[in-house]
DNA sequence: CTTCATATGAATAATATGTTTCAGAAGCAC
DNA sequence: GTGCTTCTGAAACATATTATTCATATGAAG
C-alpha cells in the first residue's frame, strides 16, 4: 500500500454527508466507474456529472485534498497498488470491509440467489403471468403468510396504482373465507407461500381453485404444498447466511411484474398516476388548513 | 469493448522495430507499470523514462496517435473495459428471454444498484448501526412511508423474533405523536423515506431527534430532507426501468443489518426462536381440535 | 577527418487545465 | 412573502501541460 492509508472511495463516504446536492451527483459519477472515471480532466469529469468544473475542485478540497491534480495523484497510486498485486480480488463488494464481512458474503449469496432463480424462469410463463394480471375483466386478489404478508403489501400497493379491482386480503386467515366469496371463476388469486409452508394458505389455495380461481404462487426453490392447486408458481431461491430466508429475489421478480403490467397497461396506468397525483396535491392543501 | 479493436501495448508491440533507442527506453516504462504508467502527464511519464518530453510526443505519433493525450485516453478507455466487473457484463439472466426482456433490463439494473449503494456504505457505519438495535437497553420504533410501510413491516416482523421493546408505528400518521410520547432519549427509531419524501416524516423525525431519540433512515441516492435529523443514514440506490422504484437494494440491506443482529444477540435470538417455534406448535395442535 | 543524416532535448510557443471570483439561483427561516 | 444564507456555474485568470522549433550531439559512410 502508498502512503495514504484512506482510499479516495473512503474519503467520500466519510464526507458524503457533508456534500451539497451537486457535489453528491458528482461522486456518485465518480464511485460509479472508480477509478477511472476520476482519471481525465476536471473538464471531462465535470462533464459526465453534469456539474462545473468549479463544483469539482471544490469537492476535492472538501474532502481534504489539497486539489483536484492531489485527488487524481492519489487516486492512481490506489490504481497502481490494485493492479500490481495480484491478490487484489476485484469481487470485493464493501471495498472498505473484509471479505468475510456480511455484506459481502449476503451480497455474493443473493447474486447467486438471484442468477439461479432466473435460470429457472421461464420467460413465456412470466409474460402469461403478466398478461393475466392486466386484464381488466378479472379482479386480482392477493394474500401472504406470516412473513410473506410484507411482500404481498407491497405488490398490493403497486397493482392498486395501475388498476382497479385489486384486493388485499388480511392478514388473519379466519376471515378468508369471506373473500373467497367474491372470488369468482376466472380471477386470479396471488398467493405467497415461503419455507414453514402454512397449513391456511394450502387451503385457502384449495377452496380457491375449487372456485375456478386461477393462483398465482410466489414460493421458494423447494415449493409450497400449494403448489398443485396454482396455475403457475415461481421459485424463488432464498438461502442467505442467516437463520431467517431472504426475500430479496421474490421482491425483484415482484417490481418486474409490476413493471411488465406496468408497460402493458400503459394508458390506463398512466391517466390512473395522473389522478392520484392530484388527489395527493389535494390532501396535502388540506392539511395545510387543518 | 471501446471503438479501437487494437490496444495500446499492442501497437508498441508492433511499431517497436521503427522506434529510436530513446523511444525503446520510454515504451519499456509504459509496458512495465501498464496502463498506470500512462495515465499521469506526459512531464512525469518523460522524467521516469529518463527522457524529454518531445521524445513522448514523437513516440506517440509514430505509434499512430493524435498526440500523447489521445494515447493517454485510449489508455483509460482500455482500463475502463478491464476493471469492470465481469459480473455485469451480463451473460444473460433469463437464459431464453432475449436480452431486452424487462427481466433481463431489470436484473442489470438492480446488480447495478446493489453495486454502487455497496461501494457508498460504509462498514464501520453499518457496524453501528447494528450496535444500536442490538441493544436491549433502548427500544426501536419502526416506520414507513406511503410506498415504503411494507420495508418497515418486514423489517418489524424480522426484529420482533430477535428482541423485546420493538414497535411497528402504523400508517396513519395522525397517532404518531402518541407513538412519540413513549420513545425516550436513547430510544432507536428506524424510518424509511424515499423519493416523493414524505411531509409527516419529516416532521416526526424533527420532534423524534428533539427528544433525543437517535434515528436510523433508510433513503435513496439523493437523501431525504429528515436526513439532518438522522444520526445514520443508508443510501440505496433505487432507479430501475419502470414508472415506480425499487426496494430490492433497500430489502438487501435490511435483510443484511437482520443477520449481522441476529450474530450480534444470538444467544438472546436463540432462546426466542425456540420460544416461538413452540408456540406455533401449540396453536396449530389448538386448530386441529376446533 | 569530413560530411551528412538522424536523433535528441532545451527552450519556447500554443494549448489545455485547474482555480478563483462573483453574480444570480435555490433553499431556508422567520 | 422577505430577507438571509448557501449553493452553483459562467467567466476571467493563473497555471500546467503538450507541441514545436532549433541547436547540438551522435554516429555512419566516404
Amino acid at each position: 500500500m502508498p502512503a495514504h492509508d484512506i482510499t479516495v472511495a473512503q474519503r467520500i463516504q466519510d464526507g458524503f454527508d457533508a456534500l451539497t446536492r451537486a457535489e453528491r451527483q458528482l461522486v456518485n459519477i465518480i464511485l460509479e466507474n472508480y477509478p477511472v472515471s476520476g482519471m481525465g480532466s476536471i473538464t471531462v469529469l465535470a462533464e459526465n456529472a453534469d456539474v462545473s468544473t468549479p463544483t469539482v475542485a471544490r469537492m476535492a478540497r472538501k474532502l481534504g485534498f489539497g486539489g483536484f491534480p492531489e485527488m487524481q495523484a492519489q487516486l492512481r497510486s490506489e490504481l497502481e497498488a490494485t493492479i500490481s498485486d495480484p491478490l487484489t480480488k476485484h469481487d470485493k463488494w464493501a471495498a472498505d470491509a473484509p471479505d468475510t464481512h456480511i455484506l459481502n458474503q449476503f451480497a455474493d449469496n443473493v447474486i447467486d440467489n438471484l442468477r439461479n432463480t432466473l435460470k429457472h424462469l421461464n420467460a413465456g410463463k412470466f409474460d402469461e403471468i403478466v398478461e393475466m394480471l392486466s386484464d381488466p375483466e378479472h379482479t386480482v386478489a392477493v394474500v401472504g403468510g406470516r412473513l410473506s404478508h410484507s411482500l404481498a403489501s407491497y405488490f398490493f400497493t403497486h397493482m392498486q396504482m395501475m388498476r382497479d379491482g385489486v384486493t388485499l386480503i388480511e392478514r388473519n386467515s379466519s376471515s378468508w373465507p369471506h373473500y373467497l366469496l367474491s372470488l369468482k371463476a376466472g380471477d386470479v388469486l396471488v398467493m405467497f407461500d415461503m419455507r414453514r409452508y402454512e397449513q391456511d394458505i394450502l387451503r385457502f389455495a384449495e377452496m380457491a381453485q375449487a372456485r375456478g380461481v386461477r393462483i398465482i404462487l410466489f414460493t421458494d426453490q423447494w415449493g409450497s404444498p400449494a403448489g398443485k392447486f396454482a396455475k403457475h408458481q415461481i421459485h424463488s431461491r432464498i438461502e442467505v447466511p442467516s437463520a431467517w430466508d431472504s426475500s430479496v429475489v421474490t421482491m425483484f421478480i415482484l417490481e418486474a411484474v409490476i413493471a411488465a403490467v406496468q408497460n402493458e397497461t400503459w394508458d390506463e396506468t398512466n391517466k390512473r398516476m395522473k389522478e392520484l397525483e392530484a388527489l395527493f396535491e389535494k390532501t396535502k392543501l388540506f392539511k395545510k388548513f387543518v
